[in-house]
DNA sequence: ATAGGGTTAG
């Protein structure tokens, strides 16, 4: 149109700059903008809108312009170009007027802060916010960045409902959420009323800051002015709420939707993974296929993660089947939670060759595969991973720290795992956090320096009970009683219900044959009304659950489960297997006590694998409490036996047991 | 003609 000699009008504007946001080219939205100001229609309300919104893009995403040197091409030199002899007499008229009217206008930043309509019933808005949540606002850095929107915006004539909506928008999406706050304030000054748009604007911030009383303000305004029937402002809500640990009231939402499309669905699958109820999450995946709801590549980076916790392997495979068929395979959230997924479900060969067919890994994917490593006990491959990361150029954050010393933790390295310590701090200046004393703790204490550990965890300001426990476990593996009954002390001190530590105080009670100490913690937890989840053990066959406790005698197998453990026996005793009744924490006689560990439940699951799986297969047992001493030898006999690989996952980490061994070296 | 929502590693 240019070419053939047409002059544009106001209306060809706002799509031309829309096409240069979508096609992210800074430099051709910048001269775009250029133009706009050769032909004085920079007093366009659309236009304006339109440029507020590609800048307020370009600055989210990082994309840098003319901006970057402080000096902004477009608006600085807008005066000259304006009155040079390209520009007509009647542009001029507009232009005077146009300065005219900025000048009438109150600068923003001088703005008094009146309350606006929203405000008449809400808070959302309150200036105590700054106070509260200072280290996360804008830095001067940022502001620089938005620079551009905020010059267009004060430069504009007339600003409608649109216009603060961009700005607000722009603002929250930069990470400048005082900004943004400040902004539905002075909007209110200029008689507008935040609509279904701002809102959506809002729920992100108070979601990051997981502030749901502001949230809730924002949600009843939207039911007193009829927008929470709106999807935008549904699926904010849903996420808000889902982050602020309050799922149910997510589920709520969802639930009184008058529809639901694609986000709504993924976020509320989202939401209940990232809260985990896992089996919901998968609920809800299968209710939004038969909805007919295609899934989007991010709902498999929300679902598989449930994969990976439940460790349903085979639900996991099908859903990789569909992301190759989709072609959703080269993207990086995806593959990182296919090789986490993997690893997860113990097949961490699979992960490692997921994670070397990404074309390019982010910290995020190395974090992924160090970590499933560190889980499998490959101690070495984590650490040359994690180096490999480090000569890439990825620099690595805080949890890729707790990945490198889980694996230094899980093979025994100190000093290595005391070098990473000291690299965090010196050389990224990361401060250790209550994950990585976690680990050197756990490290110390396995490796049987329990002084050492009490020394570190004690250095610490506010110990809290998840740091002490590791160190509980390590009396029970090193038999401390005496440190034992000093460490619970401590966790009891901080965390009075800490379910876990009663009960591994109790065990360690009754392995020093202190049966009197044991039974009068247990009272005591009956009478607290401090209740423990069963230790449980599952499997999958045939994407089906089964689910054991100790002593379960109500699967439909049953029987065949127990006369499969008889027949073990007695093979195992041929090849020399004693039971090892000295973690069996109750006190009845020896025969007795044999029986219990014959019914432990990951007996049960592993009995019920090996005459449910086809032969040759590998048998993979998730556990939710750690294995016992005699399970773990009992294990190793069976693999033998049966010829078989068995995988265990327990709460800790992950037992290979094969011909009679078992990948954790008794290390663990 | 212009503005808003969902994802991976602990």
């Amino acid at each position: 149109m240019r070419a053939s000699g047409k002059y544009p009008d106001h209306n060809v504007f706002p799509s031309v700059v829309k096409s240069c946001a979508l096609l992210l080219d800074v430099k051709l939205g910048e001269s775009v903008h250029g133009c706009i100001i050769r032909f004085g229609m920079d007093y366009d309300l659309y236009t304006c809108n339109a440029l507020m919104n590609m800048y307020a893009k370009f600055h989210s995403l990082g994309l840098s312009g003319s901006h970057g040197n402080g000096k902004h091409k477009m608006l600085d030199g807008m005066s000259e170009r304006m009155f040079s002899s390209e520009v007509s007499g009647e542009l001029i008229h507009k232009f005077e007027k146009r300065m005219m009217s900025i000048d009438q206008n109150v600068s923003l930043n001088k703005v008094k802060c009146v309350s606006p309509q929203i405000n008449g019933n809400s808070e959302f808005t309150d200036r105590s916010y700054r106070e509260t949540h200072d280290s996360y606002m804008g830095e001067e850095e940022r502001s620089a960045r938005m620079d551009s929107v905020r010059k267009v915006f004060e430069m504009m004539p007339r600003r409608d409902l649109v216009s603060w909506n961009t700005v607000i928008a722009g603002n929250a999406q930069s990470g400048m959420h005082e900004e943004a706050l400040m902004m539905v304030r002075e909007m209110g000054n200029a008689n507008l009323k935040p609509d279904s748009f701002t809102l959506s604007s809002l729920l992100p911030i108070f979601a990051e800051y997981v502030d749901v009383s502001k949230g809730k303000e924002i949600h009843g305004y939207a039911v007193r002015n009829c927008f929470d029937e709106d999807f935008f402002i549904g699926s904010g809500l849903i996420v808000m709420y889902a982050r602020c640990n309050r799922v149910e009231d997510s589920l709520w939402v969802f639930s009184i939707l008058p529809r639901q499309d694609a986000i709504s669905w993924n976020s509320i699958i989202a939401g209940c993974v990232q809260n985990n109820l896992y089996d919901e999450g998968l609920r809800l995946f299968q209710q939004m296929l038969k909805a007919k709801v295609k899934p989007r590549q991010v709902s498999f980076s929300s679902i598989l993660p449930a994969c990976a916790h439940l460790t349903k392997l085979n639900l996991g495979k099908q859903l990789h089947g569909y992301i190759i068929r989709a072609g959703f395979d080269d993207n990086v959230f995806i593959a990182s939670s296919l090789v986490d997924m993997y690893a997860k479900c113990g097949n961490v060969k699979v992960a490692r060759w997921i994670f070397d067919k990404m074309e390019l890994h982010d910290m995020v994917s190395w974090t992924a595969i160090i970590m499933g490593c560190a889980l499998h006990g490959h101690a070495h491959d984590a650490i040359s991973l994690f180096e490999q990361m480090e000569m890439g150029g990825v620099r690595p954050n805080y949890v890729a720290f707790v990945a490198v010393l889980t694996a230094c933790s899980h093979a025994g390295l100190i000093d290595e795992a005391w070098r990473y310590f000291n690299s965090m701090t010196q050389n990224y200046g990361i401060a250790p956090g209550l994950e990585h004393f976690a680990a050197m703790a756990d490290l110390l204490g396995r490796a049987g320096k329990l002084d050492e550990a009490y020394k570190l965890i004690s250095s610490l300001e506010r110990p809290v009970g998840s740091v002490w426990s590791t160190l509980l476990s390590a009396c029970r593996v090193h038999k401390n009683v005496d440190l034992a009954e000093k460490v619970a002390k401590e966790i009891f001190e901080v965390d009075p219900e800490n379910v876990g530590a009663y009960i591994l105080l109790s065990n360690i009670y009754a392995a020093a044959q202190r049966w009197r100490d044991a039974s009068k913690l247990r009272v005591f937890m009956k009478v607290k009304g401090i209740k423990k989840n069963p230790a449980c053990s599952w499997i999958e066959v045939k994407n089906k659950m089964h689910a054991f406790v100790s002593g379960d005698k109500s699967h439909p197998s049953c029987d065949k489960i127990y006369e499969t453990l008889k027949v073990l026996l007695e093979k195992m005793e041929q090849e020399g297997y004693v039971p090892d009744t000295s973690e069996v924490f109750h006190d009845v006689e020896e025969e007795q006590k044999k029986q219990l560990l014959y019914g432990h439940s990951e007996r049960l699951a592993i009995a019920f694998g090996i005459i449910s799986i086809p032969a040759g297969t590998t048998i993979r047992i998730t556990k939710n409490i750690r294995m016992c001493a005699d399970c773990h030898t009992a294990t190793k006999f069976i693999s033998k036996i049966v010829e078989r690989e068995i995988v265990v996952r327990d709460n800790n980490r992950f037992h290979h047991f094969k011909g009679g061994k078992c990948s954790c070296g008794d290390y663990w």
